[in-house]
DNA sequence: CCGCATTAATTTCATTTGCAACGATCCTTC
DNA sequence: GAAGGATCGTTGCAAATGAAATTAATGCGG
């Protein structure tokens, strides 16, 4: 195994190209600056996820919901309950297995989304200055390789 | 108020294209990835980050390297503390400032990060499998570009 | 059909976090 | 050179978080 070829064994790894830590830091600093703005609103950054979620797909279950939005179970099951309870969505159990819930979205929380849309398109444009479309073409390509090589090396 | 324009409004984000996001999701990917790493070997991520800095720099002051990791003061207070317990960092109280203390690795500290460089160094080759070079890039230039813009922003 | 292992969501509880208040030092300005 | 204001790091306390146990429902094997 080992190395042989001299530069490319990377050796020398170094912090400020440290992928981990870039992506990190980013979502860090785009998290605080959206917390800061949608509070004024009375949202918080997690249900802001859960509604934009439902908000396009109208419904969805409970897991691939809390998948999707990166929330562990514990946070996304309190969550979603504090939210059904501001008459945000609502959670059914599904016939089929009545273990599972559906979270759907009502028309109260359909309207929090549409009238916060504004607020989440140009704060995406202000982090996104400067970057152009390829850079952001290959983000997406590859903040979504990221996602899943780890997925796939979390379930072994 | 209502918008007019039809497409380029830029009404309809979509939930897998919005960047703060997806960033998101692979951060927190890769921090339950590499905290499940880190740990058997009795590091955590945090201290890992600190680590990392220290060791390419040799010292640092607390507010930068707090700054750097993404680490907010109480929590970066406490952390440093306990690892300077741990004689993995020394802090020091810089003389023309007594305020600001300068975070210093220990040789420990050092041996410590060299022995998990090649498990940091195997875990970003996972994480990036499948990027191109020029992804990487990309990824490298957008991610510092919302980080100044954010940080920008953010001071005003 | 009756256990037994499995999965989904919740709840409990210990830990971690961040806000706000604090002590300590520095830097002005009068 | 003392007072007022700012900055740096720490700490107290309340809220948020996650690991592990819990409840509830499903599916499987005998």
């Amino acid at each position: 195994m080992s190395n042989a070829r001299g530069k490319s064994r990377g050796r020398a790894l170094s912090f400020d190209t440290y992928i981990p830590f870039l992506v990190n830091r980013a979502a860090t600093a785009m998290l605080t600056s959206a917390a800061s703005e949608f509070e004024p609103h009375g949202l918080t950054v997690p249900k802001w996820r859960v509604l934009f979620l439902l908000w396009e797909r109208g419904s969805c279950p409970f897991a691939t919901c809390m998948e999707l939005a990166s929330i562990g179970a514990p946070t996304f099951s309190r969550l979603t309950a504090k939210m059904e309870r501001e008459r945000l969505i609502v959670r059914t159990r599904v016939p089929e297995d009545t273990r599972t819930l559906e979270l759907t979205i009502t028309a109260k929380g359909r309207e929090l989304v549409e009238s916060l849309m504004p607020v989440a398109i140009s704060s995406e444009k202000m982090y996104l200055d400067g970057v152009t479309a390829a850079e952001r073409t290959a983000l997406l390509s590859a903040l979504g390789k990221i996602y899943r090589n780890v997925s796939r090396n979390a379930s072994l």
